[in-house]
Parts: structure tokens; C-alpha cells; sequence
DNA sequence: ATCCGTCTCCGCCGCACGGGGGAGGGCTTC
DNA sequence: GAAGCCCTCCCCCGTGCGGCGGAGACGGAT
């Protein structure tokens, strides 16, 4: 019944939260803190190194973020450790950002000991709690259009995102003209408006835009 | 440092698979099993009058299934219990519906005890391992594009489908053109047999119906 | 040997669309 | 009360687009 320990890495640019892991993780049987890393560059140097089992990494780090470092941690090993992301908040861009760059799980800084060690056994194994292969595609479907929350989106005037909406459906203008009550020229004039400020050349590519800028959220 | 123990549901039609859980789990410091379902009715009325703290729910199971319901239970009470949603396969859609209808985790079948245990003390905790929250608007948008697979991509010819997919790019007929090195009246050709398959009336609703039907997912 | 689907291309026609430029009324801002 | 922004609407013009009907070439299926 005695199986090969699980060996962790701390990322995480605070010493006391590092030593306070560790101290956690240490006295728990099975399990052991195998190295630190304190930027997130070092921390996918120290990962390839030591090839642990699970990294616990913190969102932020000088230099190269969590976020960053996983990713790198993620696409360039044949055989990437879990890793769970530590976080403050339950931002929902980071969850959205970690999930996508290969994350396996995340940590609230606030848990308790006890979940952390929890989490790190779970997470250790391989078919657990969730997701990877599963949130992976989801995660990268969510992040075209949640992402970047366009520029030219607050730039529109509210007339201008009605007709926007009506193009994204797929109405002529005079469609449009009709469901809005106003004269076919005034939807002609908004529609010039939304290509100029979308930077389309068409009403095709604005309704293109529409949908990559996540644009169409509320329905 | 004694805390009041976690209080579990089982729903699951066969009986083996309940009486292992429960020997599992009542065996287990601090764990409770507290009453058990067959069907997925029955888990909706059990979970409503005995409210515990967990709820392991298999999706097979006969009149409602487990994902409903996981519908019913979180959309009709104030505070719903943490439902782990017990599965065979890794199925990617069963992953999806759960976490739409209000799932807050997924396990195995063939997890071992440990790793059940664990989830179900990690699942009772409210913040640790991810998810309700921030994977529940994740899961919406994707049911959208998920959801049918509509029936028309299937219709397309290969040619037909380079040619939408350029469409949706926002380029002009002229420019699908170059880029696939026919002639525009070619072009031309290939955009009305789309338009007549897509049912729609011009490029840009051709468009619409592609995103709407995922029909971009590689890119 | 025949048929059918696919890919390739042609002409003609009508129209919705988009560009350019302008104009008046209503609203807030300063 | 002048300046700006937004919404409303007008004309003219060129053209990309889509509908219609047709055709030749290649391949696989029967």
C-alpha cells in the first residue's frame, strides 16, 4: 500500500505563503514539497527539472505571470504535472485564462489546510474531481468572446447597437427600418456608423465582429 | 475542532452501487450518509425534505435522470446542496448538461474510495475546487453552440465548406476566389448551393448560422 | 456503359447595399 | 447661447451580390 510519494512545487513570489505551504504540506504523509519557485520563468525551469506530480501556482508573479507560466508549463512537456492555480479572489477572467492555458484545478488563498491537502491529493490522481480534457475545449470556447470585451463596443450609441443586434439576425435594412419604426435612410445612416466604428467593411464582417467581441452575450 | 458532519444523499438504481458508497462513506470520520434515492423523482423529494450537504447523483437513471434531476433540485431551493454527479465515462456531454443544470463537481465510477472520499469532503466545502459560480455562465454559453450540431453541416460538400468558412472570414467573393485559386464565378456557385443548404437568404445570415452552429470550432 | 454528384465556369438581370455629402431638430454641456 | 452629440432623413452613384438558366469535365457507383 506504499506508494511513491507525490512531489509538489510552490509558485509563489511571497515567502511566507511558500513557507507556510510547505510547512502544511510537509508534515502530511505522501506528501512532499520537492522545490520552490518565486518568478513565474523560474518556475517552469525548476517544473522541467524536477518534473513534479503537482504545482501549486500562484496568479501573481513578477515578470511572468501564473497564468503565463502555466501555459508554458503546459504546452512544452510531454507529460505536464497538474497544476492548481492559487488565487485571492474568484475572479472569473482568471478562472476563464487558467482553465485555457491547462490548469487542473484552483485554490482560494483563504482555504484552510485542510483542503489544501485535499486538493493536492485530488488533484494528484489522475481522473478525479473534473475536467481537463473535458473543460479544456469549453474553457477555449468561452475565452474568444469573454476575453478581450472589445474597444469599439462602448462606442457605440444605443441606436447604433439596436441596429447592430437587428444585423447580427440577419434583417435587411428595411427589415430593420420596420422593427424599429424609423425611415430605411436612418437605418442606412446607424448601419454606416457601426462599419465605421467596428471596422468593417460590410454588414457582414460587423456582424462577424458582433460575435467575436461576444457582443450578442444578452441573447 | 468538532464540526457538525457532512450530511450526503445517494441517488442511484442499483442497489450494489448504493451499499458500496454507503460502506465507504459511513465508515468515514465526520461523513453521514443521511438517506438514499432510486429514482431521480425520488432524489428531488428526498434531497428537498432531508437537505444535506452532498448529493452523489448518477446521470442514469430511470423516469428522471440524474442531470434533470440536478435541474430540479438547484432551481427550486434557496440553497441547494453540493451535487457531485457520478459518472462511467469521461462523456463530454454529460459534463456540459451537468455543469449547466447546477452540478458543482464530477466523479468516476471506477475512482477508488479515497478519491471518493475526498470529493466529497472537498465538494462540501464551499470554496475550494473551482467551479458553480464562474463555470455556470462558462456552461451556458457553450450548451448554445453545443447543443444541436445542426443538421445542414452535414449537407455541405467539402468545397462548400471551405467556402463558408471564408465566408464567415468576412471576405468578398472575389477574394474566396484568389485564396482557393478559382474563378469567381465558381466562388459564386459554391456561396448559392451554401445559401440554398444553410437556408439562408444571403452571406451574412450564412454566416449567422454558422457561428450559431459551432460550425467555426476549428477556428 | 450509364448515371449522379461534385467542381469548374459562362452570361444576364435586378436590387440591396455601402460611400459621399448634406440637413434639421432635440438634448445635454459648458 | 453656442458647441457637441445623437437621432432622424434626403439624394446620387457605383457595385457586389444573389437569382436564373446553362454547360463541360471528372469521378465513383451500379
Amino acid at each position: 500500500m506504499t506508494q511513491p510519494p507525490i512531489r509538489i512545487v510552490l509558485a509563489d513570489d511571497e515567502r511566507m505563503v511558500r513557507t507556510a505551504l510547505r510547512a502544511i504540506l510537509s508534515a502530511e504523509p505522501g506528501l512532499e514539497v520537492a522545490g520552490e519557485a518565486t518568478t513565474g520563468a523560474e518556475a517552469v525551469s525548476v517544473v522541467r527539472e524536477l518534473r513534479p506530480d503537482v504545482v501549486l501556482m500562484d496568479v501573481r508573479m513578477p515578470e511572468v505571470d501564473g497564468i503565463r507560466a502555466t501555459e508554458q508549463i503546459v504546452g512544452s512537456m510531454a507529460q505536464p504535472p497538474r497544476i492548481v492555480v492559487v488565487t485571492t479572489f474568484e475572479n472569473d477572467a482568471y478562472v476563464y485564462d487558467a482553465l485555457r492555458a491547462g490548469a487542473s484545478g484552483f485554490l482560494l488563498k483563504r482555504s484552510d489546510a485542510d483542503a489544501l491537502v485535499q486538493a493536492v491529493r485530488l488533484v494528484a490522481r489522475t481522473d478525479t474531481l473534473l475536467f481537463p480534457s473535458a473543460l479544456r475545449s469549453l474553457a477555449a470556447q468561452h475565452a474568444r468572446s469573454a476575453a478581450p470585451a472589445a474597444p469599439w463596443v462602448s462606442r457605440l450609441t444605443g441606436r447604433e447597437r439596436d441596429v447592430l443586434r437587428h444585423m447580427a439576425d440577419g434583417l435587411t435594412n428595411a427589415e430593420i427600418a420596420r422593427r424599429l419604426d424609423v425611415g430605411p435612410a436612418t437605418v442606412k445612416s446607424h448601419v454606416a456608423a457601426v462599419l465605421a466604428k467596428t471596422g468593417a467593411r460590410d454588414r457582414t464582417q460587423a456582424v462577424i465582429a458582433a460575435y467575436e467581441a461576444g457582443f450578442l452575450s444578452g441573447r
